[in-house]
Parts: C-alpha cells; sequence; structure tokens
DNA sequence: GAATCCGCTGGGCAATGTGCTCAGTACTAC
DNA sequence: GTAGTACTGAGCACATTGCCCAGCGGATTC
C-alpha cells in the first residue's frame, strides 16, 4: 500500500509507454528484470494497478457529448436505481454522494438532441424523483493519476 | 469512427484479459493474425483506442476518500485557474460545463479531514469565487466503456 | 555476535510471441 | 473488366517471456 520510488517509475514509465515490456524496463530503470517484475506482481496484488485495460474514447466512438447528471432518488429505492442505470450504456459512470439519496451520473450520448433520449431513459424509472444535469463543455484536465503516483512515491520514500 | 462487430469484440477481449497478445486474440476470434493487427492498428490511429496505460487506483495508492467540487469562476480568469488546478496532484479530472463560468473537480483526499486541505489548496487562488463539494460515498458504477463499444459495435454492423 | 529472512542481482534455458513479408483469394466500386 | 481493399495462411529472424538458480548485502531477531 506504500508507495515505493522505483514503484513510482514504474507506474510512470509504464503509463508513457505502456507496451514497454518487462525487459525494456528494466534496462531503462537500471535494475535486474526479475526486480521489475516482482514489483508489477506486488503493485497489482496489491491492488494499486488494477489492470491494463485499453482507454478507449466514447468520443472517437461517436458520443462526443458528456453530461453529468445529479438525481434525487426516493428513500429505499436506492438499490432498483442502480440496476437499473447499470444497463443503460450511455451511464459510463455511478456515485452516490452526501445529501440525502444523491446520486452522480456520467453520461454521453451522440448529440445534444440525442442527450434527451439517454436523460429520458435514465430518469424514466419510478424511484428518481428529479434529475439537474449539467453538460460537459472542455476538459481541461482529463483523468490523470500520474501526478498523485509522484506525489505518494515521494511521500513514501 | 464507425464500429465493427470485429472490432467491438477485439476491445471487449482486449479489456477483460488485457495481456493476452495478438496471436491469442486472432485464435480466439477465429480470424487471421494479421486481421487483428491491422484492426488494432486503425483502432489506435482512430483514437477509438487512446492507450494501455495501467489504471491505477487511487484507494490503494492511500487516497481512499473522492469529491467532486463544483467551482464558480470569476469572468476571464479560466485559463489561469484551469493552470493553478493543473498543479495539484489531487486534482484528478477538471472539466468546464454550462452555466456561467463554472467548472467541476474531480478530486482525491487521504482522508475526510486530509480533504480539507485539498480544498484549501484547490480553492486558494484568486478566480475562484465559490466553491461547493460533494464527497462520494459508494461506486455502485465504476467508470466503463464496454457496454457502450457493444452498443456501438451493435449499431455499426 | 550469529543466524535468519528478504529483496535484489545476474545468469541461463526452452517456449512463445512479435514484426515483417509475401502470394493468393474474395468482394466492392467504378 | 479492372482496380482497390480486406482477409487469409504461411514463413522467417529476432526479442521477450516465464521460470529457475546461486550469490550477496542489509535489516531483524535471538
Amino acid at each position: 500500500m506504500a508507495i515505493d520510488h522505483l514503484d513510482g517509475r514504474i507506474i510512470v514509465l509504464l503509463a508513457e509507454e505502456p507496451r514497454i515490456g518487462v525487459l525494456e524496463m528494466s534496462r531503462r530503470l537500471g535494475v535486474a528484470r526479475g526486480t521489475v517484475q516482482a514489483r508489477l506482481d506486488r503493485l497489482r496484488s496489491n491492488g494499486v494497478i488494477r489492470g491494463f485495460g485499453p482507454q478507449v474514447d466514447p468520443a472517437a466512438l461517436g458520443y462526443p457529448v458528456t453530461a453529468f447528471a445529479t438525481l434525487q432518488i426516493r428513500q429505499g429505492q436506492g438499490a432498483d436505481v442502480r440496476a437499473h442505470l447499470a444497463t443503460v450504456p450511455e451511464v459510463l459512470e455511478l456515485l452516490t454522494t452526501t445529501g440525502s439519496g444523491d446520486m452522480l451520473c456520467r453520461l454521453v450520448a451522440r448529440s445534444n438532441a440525442d442527450l434527451q433520449r439517454v436523460i429520458d431513459r435514465v430518469v424514466g424509472f419510478d424511484g428518481i424523483v428529479r434529475a439537474s444535469t449539467t453538460i460537459v463543455m472542455e476538459t481541461p484536465v482529463p483523468l490523470r493519476v500520474i501526478p498523485l503516483v509522484e506525489q505518494a512515491a515521494r511521500e513514501g520514500r
């Protein structure tokens, strides 16, 4: 759970050149191949590295519109709402937040017009009392973890 | 930009077993190795697959608290605020949304108490007028794209 | 102080996958 | 009918992987 400096460099290197391979990493980092392998295994079993899945860009898939919907849930209907939203492909993420029965929901759509269809499908469910939506215009900082990893590595020295 | 059924299966397979390799994929999909390779190249150059970076879990890194901050920005200070927030490691994502000068900001922290420090650092900047924060409690649907890919593949047939 | 554990090194091995090339074969478009 | 495109199946040299081992230093324990 504590991150080493070497661990940090491994993660950063892996983020910059995902197809790099253990051998090449060991060369660049100046350590033995087995060391890198062992560190990687540890990071994976620790859960720090969850996986290496492909990062898919919804925009390139034809879903250029992103929005966030704040949902107000009727008491006791939480589980049903979750199950409902899990079946909607355009729901990319669902979070429950502080506040009485609130959820935050990340959506994508093919266009602003299409967003209406998606929202209708999302809120067309009994347990949802109210929904308010904000559309994302720009993404100045796309989802990232590298700076956080570097900080954790620095502190974990 | 249009996704094929085969493309979809490639992405799904890659998401389920990221370390799988082209040869094994071609065997499972029942197509030639060159085909898979060509499809992958196309998906990458199309931008559909952005990369294969490691998926790091902030919680396992020691940052188990996630929060969203809605920031109200003073007119014309947008660029400065972005630059400021980009320097904060705990800022995992920054989005500009509809509404006058609003930004949405995804944060992590070591604890609820630590969140206060992070927020202070985030809002301790001239261009930010107001900030309201909601803490994430649960994640019923973690960030996902597979259902979307499958839908796109179905429609793109 | 001695014994022990642990992580790192550096090496060696067989097996496998990769990048690349090529010729042949559908299928579509013009 | 001809060109262009996509897929197949095969071959090749090369690099990488997964796995093993012996040795070595540092920290911990008794």
